[in-house]
DNA sequence: GGGCGATGTGTACGAGCGTACGCAGAGTGG
DNA sequence: CCACTCTGCGTACGCTCGTACACATCGCCC
């Protein structure tokens, strides 16, 4: 019948179809068969592969998590002073890590599930850890803390209101917050 | 046959009977039928009362900012100098704004709708110009925005890191951010 | 009192969903 | 060349969903 196809990336090309559908419909609007359709695989691939929607889910997210972690790190682990500290960080809000609007999407999907279920809150708190850990290659922890929460304030409001933070802000608010106390 | 509850509230309750089925099972698991079904009310009244399902989540949300916003305006307009407007934003990061766990979760749910459909956008940016225009009172401009940012960050990292920061680190970081540069 | 809009409701239909499950077919040991 | 196993797939079932629509009931005006 139909060729058997014979491609062990499958599991793993399902899980970034899937990313890609969530940030285009949400994850309210993604179901077994529109993932296996992207992935043009059969439907009983989902249920091979996945023990379930939330398993999918979970791996799906716990990608990306991780893929927008290393970009932080790699950003911090680059800086050498106070000075280009504070311009990574300056960089990381203004470009980095929601450059992408499938970034954004994705990031707030995965705090909607965090809110209300325990299992995603899992992976935000390793998300915030791994930042601040990588922030205090320069800050102190208190610092760092602030600095953590400042970027994704600065971040989330360039993405939902109409007239985005000047990088004059940006850059000023930063400096205010490395500031020493 | 059935009596005609004559209730002219019907609609607006509908409205805050959604906005609590939201916090509990999130946009993705509400249904006309489950909101008829914890209103009381029969699944023809959704249909009669709301075009659809976004007219009711459009108004349940525009709803529940407003609501949010009265809170965080009422709070900002007690404060009379700086002393008091710092603490008072120190009140709504710890206190006031995601004091429930309900609200964190229907302010998560909005930007995840915001995030992806321009239409809910509109509610998001007139809650964070209320939100600015608030502050204003009291700070200026680019401060009020530094300010917003971070209530923003640290309510969040509140609601979705397992180690909250201390009260301490939000006082201390509101100080640095209002500090005169 | 009787007719008639307006208001509100019950039901049925077709689409889309997750999941279970029987079976095809490739690889392998004899 | 056969038999058996294990990977992977197609299909079908039962369910929930949004929505349309025919109909009941109310208040009002003549």
């Amino acid at each position: 019948m139909t060729v058997r196809r014979h491609d062990p990336d499958r599991r793993s090309r399902i899980i970034d179809v899937c990313l890609d559908l969530i940030a285009e419909v949400g994850v309210a609007g993604v179901s077994h068969r529109k993932v296996a359709a992207a992935a043009d695989v059969p439907l009983g691939s989902m249920t091979y592969h996945f023990t379930g929607m939330d398993e999918l889910l979970r791996e799906a997210f716990g990608r990306f998590s991780r893929g927008v972690s290393d970009g932080f790190e790699q950003r911090m682990s680059e800086a050498t002073d106070l000075t280009t500290a504070r311009a990574a960080v300056v960089e990381i809000i203004t470009r980095d890590v929601f450059g992408t609007h499938r970034d954004l999407v994705l990031t707030h999907e995965l705090y909607t599930l965090a809110a209300r279920e325990p299992a995603y809150r899992e992976l935000t708190n390793a998300w915030m850890a791994r930042s601040r850990a990588a922030l205090e290659r320069h800050f102190d922890p208190v610092t760092a803390r602030m600095l953590d929460a400042l970027i994704e304030g600065l971040t989330i409001h360039r993405a939902l209101d109409t007239e985005a933070p000047r990088p004059e802000t940006v850059t000023e608010a930063v400096r205010r917050i490395t500031a020493a106390g």
